[in-house]
DNA sequence: AGGTGGACCCGAACGC
DNA sequence: TGCGTTCGGGTCCACC
């Protein structure tokens, strides 16, 4: 559920060795919300018979670069996921939104149980402008240091938590990395943006990176049914420190895991060792 | 301009 | 048991 950073980069891994080199023979789209508002048959007719270069990943976004130097964007949003399928007979799914037939004979099928995922195909060139309108650095990304942490941090008066899910802030960041991020550097939820001091910026810095890679090295986490393409789960979930853990203990203070409200999302932290912000009076 | 809240969608979880 | 209601999650967009 709910594929943040290390599980878009998890299935980019299983989605290369299967599509990179392959040319797409057959492309069905089966829901027009995918490619809204163009029509599916259109964007499938388009894609029929270009080749995969590569397949990458921007934020929460798979790129899937094209031989024509078009980009085919996918954005899983809640419940999109991709599945191979090695032989040619595909199981009944009432959830499956895309099909397309490879020039090996193999199948990969895309499923989406809430319709918000979307296929968008970008012309040559345009990339860079779609994706930089959107997403700020790539955290894991060398070069993403403290500092510029701190430069997107500075002056703003949201909770910290808002900043983060702000993907310009860093991409791919989602609600479940961000709370364990903040749960490391012990920081509340709540804290302005731009009131953490440069070295509670450098801890930040530090959290986010290593409960990202953490989750690229667990495979994702796996709540409900995420899997990836190859139908693997991941084991993320289980090194949770406070998502979900509402009422449960810290593992850190034996405080009392809590939940609160932030910019309309759910928020799990710790009360006593992620203090709260000191109100203005 | 930055921040906030609603819309989108639908299965799961919850309340009675 | 069964029904109706609420919830959540990322992004976009209207509004303040």
């Amino acid at each position: 559920l709910v594929p943040e950073l290390p599980e878009v980069e998890t299935i980019r891994s299983a989605l290369v060795p299967a599509l990179e080199g392959r040319q797409l023979e057959r492309v069905s789209i089966l829901d027009p919300r995918l490619t809204a508002p163009y029509p599916p048959d259109a964007v499938a007719a388009a894609l029929t018979g270009d080749r995969v270069v590569r397949v990458g990943r921007r934020g929460k976004y798979v790129v899937v670069e094209l031989s024509s130097g078009r980009h085919l964007l996918v954005h899983l949003r809640m419940t999109g996921s991709f599945r191979l399928h090695r032989n040619g007979s595909l199981e009944e799914d009432p959830y499956r939104r895309a099909v397309v037939r490879l020039d090996d004979g193999s199948d990969v099928t895309y499923r989406d149980v809430r319709r918000f995922g979307t296929w968008t195909l970008l012309e040559e060139g345009e990339l860079e402008l779609y994706l930089g309108k959107r997403l700020g650095p790539e955290p894991l990304e060398r070069g993403y240091t403290s500092r510029r942490l701190g430069d997107a941090l500075r002056g703003r008066r949201a909770p910290i938590k808002s900043a983060l899910l702000d993907q310009r802030t860093a991409a791919g960041v989602g609600n479940i990395y961000a709370d364990e991020a903040l749960w490391c550097a012990r920081i509340h939820p709540l804290r302005p943006a731009g009131s953490l001091d440069a070295v509670t910026v450098g801890r930040l810095h530090r959290c986010l990176r290593a409960a990202l890679r953490r989750g690229i090295d667990r495979q994702g986490a796996t709540l409900r049914d995420y899997r990836d393409p190859t139908g693997a789960a991941g084991s993320m979930q289980d090194e949770f420190k406070v998502y979900g853990r509402r009422g449960e203990p810290c593992r850190r203070c034996r405080g009392t895991i809590e939940r609160l409200v932030v910019g309309g999302r759910s928020s799990f932290y710790c009360p006593r060792c992620q203090r709260e912000p000191v109100p203005k009076t």
